[in-house]
DNA sequence: ACAACGTTTAGATAATTAGCTAAATATAGA
DNA sequence: TCTATATTTAGCTAATTATCTAAACGTTGT
């Protein structure tokens, strides 16, 4: 989930993301909407997939990428509950990241 | 709206948000809950503020953080809205961050 | 006025990130 | 098989980020 947050935090990722909500997209076709270089891109969507947000297949000499809907909405929706937005308003304040807090320790690591 | 997601792209400060869900806290309240210094917390604290996510008051020698829900709100819900869970499903794609691509050059930068 | 407390600023460092060009890989079609 | 096309990998650089310690700042209470 952290991976999803990450990922997000990056406007060209995210547009990537809404332009995959049309229609799945080869990475050139997605590239042709931004004005960076292919490799560039290419990592971008190296992010995206590592998150899970994109998943690719094979189709001739193009690579099509396409929008797992299911991980987005996981993420978001996950973290919007803990702010009562979702359903189950209380007690589930440190629930999205499950990492909750190690130990109040300051001066160790 | 970029400002919200970078700010939000890192744990600490997405539980700092969720701590301060329940209730306003002062820095070292807030410190208290995480293994970092208070250097650091403190740098955190500015990044959620300047993304408009929290606000600070003093209150004698502290400094009470309050979380600033509707700045939340708009972004998760605007970016959300995108993707056809908030409302109007269609011809939505590149609202989102207001970059709406430069043009289609890739060679050129 | 002064000492203690709570927080931030300064200054440094190591890790991560976004970007580039050039080269490698893989597939399609002639 | 050769050539063109599509995408990624390699290798680099500049900018940003998260973190630290030490020092400064501002407020409170004596």
């Amino acid at each position: 989930m952290n991976k999803v947050f990450k990922a997000l935090s990056d406007p060209t990722r995210r547009r990537v993301l809404q332009l995959l909500r049309e229609r799945p997209m080869s990475a050139g076709e997605l590239s042709d909407h931004f004005p960076v270089s292919k490799p560039t891109m290419s990592a971008h969507f190296a992010v995206l997939q590592q998150a899970g947000l994109i998943e690719s297949q094979k189709s001739g000499r193009s690579i099509v990428y396409r929008l797992v809907m299911s991980v987005l909405e996981e993420a978001l929706l996950g973290f919007a509950q803990t702010f009562g937005w979702g359903a189950d308003s209380k007690r589930t304040s440190r629930v999205a990241d499950g990492k909750a807090v190690k130990r109040p320790l300051k001066g160790e690591a």
